[in-house]
DNA sequence: GGCAATTGTTGTCGTCAACAACAATCTTTC
DNA sequence: GAAAGATTGTTGTTGACGACAACAATTGCC
């Protein structure tokens, strides 16, 4: 809304490289970024801000975070799970796991079950109504990448997670 | 853990597919992230921490972060900028760039001069140490860029910046 | 039995994106 | 030319997030 409606949303930037040393200016404001774009990490930065942020819009009706998206898929997929292993597989400190589980146990999709074999874990498990929450989240969530794919197309978001896939 | 020169970068990752409804069983833990494993974002997030870590480390001995490089490139290049201008260009909120700027000009990085013909903005340039201590920036980041090709190799690399050329 | 390691938890710190509000200064409009 | 509106830099707040440190309870090791 308080954004200004112009800006051309389709950047097509074939991007035809200048010739070499010359400060090659940008379309989008006449600045030029040079160095920057032969950057992988800024690439990556802004795509890594503009895929969560259509993930958060996409999935703002059911108010699910990419976070807390991921640590639901991992608990639905391998129930019983420790924090410490749930913490471990998603690069999550287990101090920020403690969070966002107590958030998703007060919405009741999550359920904290004391580990008979070992008491100081808990055991967590998707309750029924996280089960049928979570194919929700599926759906919205594989919108979401649809979405992805028209932006970047389809065999590129292939050929970007085959690029990706030692880091998932 | 740190460094891990770990020459298995070529990963290609078959992973060919378990059968269909098994969880397929990821290597590191023998957890599963079953849908995850699609997911365009959840890669770009894990790919995206890994070379904000590598260009923290490697730019460690200059202290430089990569916000701070890109606002230092883009001043280098296009200098004169108001931060409106800058900060639109990067994505970055201008209320953000003030305390980026405040940083980097007590570093005697960068310098604002008050602009003659907008007495609102301040025109944004690089101080004579600022340039040369660019230059030094920008061979270090590309030993972290080479640092990125020995992870994910050359022509993935090229390829990624192709295909997230348009976020540039 | 004693000591180190692990698990969940609490707390702090610093980075970062998203807003809101404000004073100073253009810009537009009447 | 003055009033109304928009822009620029600034300050402050909020919330998500990563990195640490410390702690109690529990387990494993010797």
């Amino acid at each position: 809304m308080t954004a200004s409606v112009a800006r051309a949303d389709n950047r097509p930037s074939p991007r035809k490289r200048a010739g070499n040393g010359a400060a090659a200016r940008d379309a989008a404001d006449g600045v030029g970024l040079d160095a920057l774009a032969g950057h992988a990490g800024y690439a990556v930065r802004r795509f890594q801000i503009w895929i969560f942020q259509d993930f958060i819009k996409t999935l703002g009706e059911v108010d699910i975070r990419p976070t807390q998206y991921s640590v639901l898929t991992v608990i639905g997929a391998n129930p019983g799970l420790s924090q410490m292993a749930v913490a471990k597989r998603l690069g999550i400190e287990r101090a920020r796991l403690v969070h966002l589980l107590d958030s998703l146990e007060q919405r009741k999709l999550v359920k904290r079950i004391k580990s008979k074999t070992d008491r100081r874990s808990h055991a967590l498990h998707l309750t029924a109504q996280g089960e049928t929450a979570l194919a929700k989240f599926k759906r919205l969530a594989a919108e979401h990448e649809r979405h992805v794919e028209a932006k970047i197309g389809r065999e590129n978001r292939q050929h970007l997670l085959r690029i990706l896939a030692d880091f998932t």
